[in-house]
DNA sequence: AATTTTTCCAACCGCGCGCTT
DNA sequence: CAAGCGCGCGGTTGGAAAAAT
């Protein structure tokens, strides 16, 4: 299913991968390393271009890279990563041991990203059915029009041991504490400006604009992985503290 | 059986970033 | 500071295989 081999205008070889020019790929990488793609191919024999010898290896040659049958595991894997990633291939690609960023969207773009449609095209009737609510299915009803809220709604307001350390100046996570009170106002200011509200049913959240804000936050943000995390996971008690503390406790400080 | 259409995987392409000179 | 280079990323395309007509 690829473009037979050719040769462009500058005598550079593109097109299928043969059966030797593999083995060539592989023994050179695998004895000299890829310290410079641009130089390799010429090294290793190939009249390939570097970009060309960086990609077969990376997607077909290197050790354990997977192909096709993808579990359930992983498909749902990649549904949650492209939630909160969006299209960072490379970075879902991460997560899923033996994939390659390309696999990854390629079957997202051929399988998954046509299941989710269908979906959300079933949901969407469903709700016009139940006359445009989705009491007792809040959740799932959310999922397809905007993940991150589907998240937040099916989350719980628990505060476990994976909480970040930022967070445990205090002895507990009170609603008097003030440190986690200010975190979150900071989020929500920080990232006030620059989101879109998504499309959400009225009668979900009413004016309550704080789960989008927070979920928005940790989507938009380029944080750590962990703090990224535990607002995604929190954002339900974030809430809660920001109505506790309607103004920045540190505000003034 | 022949032809057309669709699917989907491998590879290409262009852009942006970081590093070096 | 600017230019050049190499790499990695994400979007797009080509085309063989499969499915539909």
């Amino acid at each position: 299913m690829v473009r037979g081999p050719y040769y462009d205008k500058n005598g550079i070889k593109r097109g299928a991968w043969s059966k030797e020019e593999d083995e060539r790929l592989r023994a050179y990488v695998e004895r000299y390393g890829h310290r410079n793609w641009r130089q390799l191919p010429k090294h290793a024999g190939l009249s390939r271009c570097g970009k060309s010898c960086r990609l077969r290896w990376l997607n077909h040659l290197r050790p354990g890279v997977k192909h096709g049958n993808y579990t359930q595991e992983e498909e749902e894997l990649i549904i949650k990563l492209h939630e909160r990633l969006g299209n960072k291939w490379s970075l879902i690609a991460k997560r899923l041991p033996g994939r390659s960023d390309n696999e990854v969207k390629n079957h997202w773009h051929s399988h998954l990203k046509k299941q989710l449609e269908c979906n959300h095209a079933e949901k969407s009737e469903f709700k016009m059915k139940a006359g445009g609510t989705c009491e007792g299915e809040t959740a799932k009803c959310l999922e397809p029009e905007n993940p991150l809220l589907g998240f937040v709604a099916a989350s719980s307001s628990n505060i476990s041991e994976s909480t970040p350390p930022i967070y445990n100046s205090s002895s507990t996570f009170s609603f008097g504490g003030s440190t986690v009170a200010s975190a979150a106002w900071e989020i929500v200011e920080e990232f006030g400006d620059s989101w879109t509200q998504p499309f959400v049913p009225e009668n979900i959240y009413g004016q309550d604009n704080y789960y989008f804000s927070l979920n928005h936050a940790a989507y938009e943000a380029d944080l750590d992985e962990y703090y990224s995390s535990f607002l995604f996971q929190n954002a339900e008690f974030l809430c809660q503290v920001m109505r506790e503390f309607p103004e920045d406790p540190t505000k003034d400080i």
